[in-house]
DNA sequence: TTAAAGATGCATTTGATGTGCATCTTATGC
DNA sequence: GCATAAGATGCACATCAAATGCATCTTTAA
């Protein structure tokens, strides 16, 4: 039930940038919040893939957001990162896995339970997690 | 994000239980899922300390369920389960772990996620998991 | 053309989870 | 009260994903 590191980075790494509004090195970042400067790195290649930032070769370069943090949700965010966000294997299986799949109504409580918690990060912008102009309490 | 085999196996024990409505031996149990015995074993011990299910020794034992499938909940069943929720460990933390906790907002946000889904976990009983008659979308 | 900066792949480590085995304890029934 | 049924418990090992560090390649500004 933990998110992986790769996604508390990727968050961080999105914070950081948004807070900064400017362009920032990968060791910047990495020594800032005292991580790995490899891990950061693959985390902003994927969320440069993703489209989220603009990453800069060359010098002078470095990393920037590449949207505006009131339009970044991180439902989608974390959903990137950690893939599957099935909380039992049944959950997003088409066919039955377990014998008493058919009686059973624990797949689509299951399912309800992931549905929830993703609505609710769906709603949570970026900007709301950096600054304090908005209730998050909705 | 996906829950242990364990918990997989509590939920799954006392969904047939709640079933079978009748005495039951870990070998049953286990042979009904086609999974390993031990780990049965393991999860019952559990479920037994806990008091949801009555754990009887010796020849003609067994187990059975200790309370009224209408009054367990699957919310505290897969918190005892999975131990720490926790989305990140920031979120639990009662001393600051990332420098820019105090700024930041993701904290909040992450444990009221965590409260959305645990909230809808709790109000779901075994019964509504057994049988039809409850609606679950509530 | 040099150096800055990100991109990428590989190898290794680590820790949690899963798995099976062996043995102990408790209780029933003859 | 002994034999047997059944659960309880601890240990050792396997396995796999996550984490980590290292080396090297590619791009680009100065």
């Amino acid at each position: 039930m933990r998110l992986s590191l790769h996604t508390d980075y990727a968050l961080r790494v999105l914070i950081f940038l948004a807070e900064a509004n400017s362009r920032a090195k990968v060791a910047e970042i990495a020594g800032y919040f005292d991580i790995s400067r490899d891990h950061v790195a693959k985390v902003t290649q994927r969320l440069a893939r993703l489209g989220y930032i603009r990453a800069i070769r060359g010098a002078g370069g470095g990393l920037e957001l590449a949207m505006d943090p009131g339009k970044v949700r991180l439902g989608p965010i974390i959903a990137d990162f950690e893939g599957t966000l099935h909380l039992l294997e049944c959950v997003g299986a088409t066919e039955p896995i377990c014998c008493i799949q058919s009686s059973c109504r624990l797949k689509q409580v299951l399912a309800k339970a992931q549905k929830v918690q993703k609505d609710y990060l769906d709603g949570v912008y970026l900007s709301d997690v950096v600054q304090m102009g908005r209730s998050l309490d909705k």
